[in-house]
DNA sequence: GCATTTCGTCCCCTATAGGAAACTTTTTCC
DNA sequence: GGAAAAAGTTTCCTATAGGGGACGAAATGC
């Protein structure tokens, strides 16, 4: 249906934000020609029927929410804004981080980051469980810097966080700190082993 | 869809999907109840009937997807303004950090919540040991509920999560969840022990 | 107490969503 | 180019979504 125009406030209540149905169709078509699937295949795995997902990229029908659902599932699209709210209520956990691969894993030299939590996409905090490397500390050299704020856990081990306008503060499992990581940071682990960390970073 | 949770991980596989019918309906219930709204000004504003919206929150029709959007849209359940807020106001300009020492306390029945950190007042996340008293869980009756996001690790013990709208999760050492805290939340300690986990809460 | 108002559910009718199959268009071989 | 197969569209029918109003239930007033 076309955007509903009231009479007292003379504001489309347009797609700004949810997709109508023509972008939804459209939404819908690339996604299936992204992932190389006819009509059919792709019905099939939504469990609707060919002509039903012809009409709906063709914007020829008004589908219902829950075959908006099932498409979205099939196609792995990416979560419109209509969802955030849906997405935000949902709870996105997992057993102990070290089990399964599931988390996202980013290594690098000194750390070994895994994003937590990776189900739910539109979280504003972003929690990571990292192993700090053990390393020779005068390798160190350039800063970590990204606009927001952070806190830091000490799951275990032993470890000094680096900061630009700050002297180096020595952290042993069960401390914390937090701090805004716009400000030059990085941490080096000062035992044997590697230390372990949980991070939660918010991005402004 | 029911998030599935598997006996043997207790994860939230398919959390960040849409709403199911069931889940969809309450959500929606809730949030025109948060606004205080009956069903005759919630459907006006949508531009729906009453009837229809009954039916959506009772899980007795399968609404389209249009019905929906109209819904999310009047009940505020997407979060534009939100993004805008939080791009307009500017980081809290100190840089600093704390050690984790002696915080705020604050005992309840159920919890006991420290907040870390408190040296740096302007910090835009809240981070927390909180204890988990071991306790009779058939006492359990109010939701915690506040705006904003929550990410929550397990430091010690076993406990469950409840939430409003999904199935309880079992959660030991090691795990971690993010979840909207506008959603009916509460822990309970389901061993002997107390248990510990680190919150950290972000407030919108 | 009963009358009145207000909120939510149920019933009924019409318009249409969704699916099977017919039909059309495009692609792929030879 | 032509036949055959595959992909996409349209047609047709049935089940049901959506909305108006009746009905019921709960709150409020007298």
């Amino acid at each position: 249906m076309e955007p509903v125009i009231t009479e007292e406030t003379g504001l489309a209540l347009e797609a700004a934000e949810a997709p109508d149905g023509e972008i939804l169709g459209k939404m819908i078509r690339d996604a299936r020609k992204e992932k190389g699937l006819t009509l059919e295949e792709a019905a099939k795995a939504a469990a609707i029927g060919r002509s039903t997902l012809s009409k709906i990229e063709n914007n020829q029908t008004r589908p219902s929410f829950e075959i908006i659902r099932r498409l979205m599932q099939t196609l792995e699209l990416e979560t419109p804004q209509l969802f955030v709210q849906s997405a935000q209520s949902s709870i996105s956990g997992r057993r102990d981080y070290t089990l399964s691969g599931r988390g996202e894993h980013q290594e690098t030299k000194t750390y070994d980051h895994e994003l937590l939590c990776t189900e739910l996409t539109s979280k504003r905090m972003l929690p990571y469980i990292s192993t700090i490397k053990a390393r020779d500390v005068t390798e160190y050299d350039s800063w970590v810097r990204h606009r927001g704020e952070e806190f830091m856990y000490v799951i275990s081990g032993d470890l000094v966080l680096y900061t630009e306008h700050y002297r180096p503060l020595k952290m042993t499992s069960g401390d914390s700190v937090y701090y805004d990581s716009g400000m030059g940071h990085g941490c080096v682990s000062t035992s044997d082993e590697d230390a372990k960390v949980l991070w939660v970073s918010l991005e402004l």
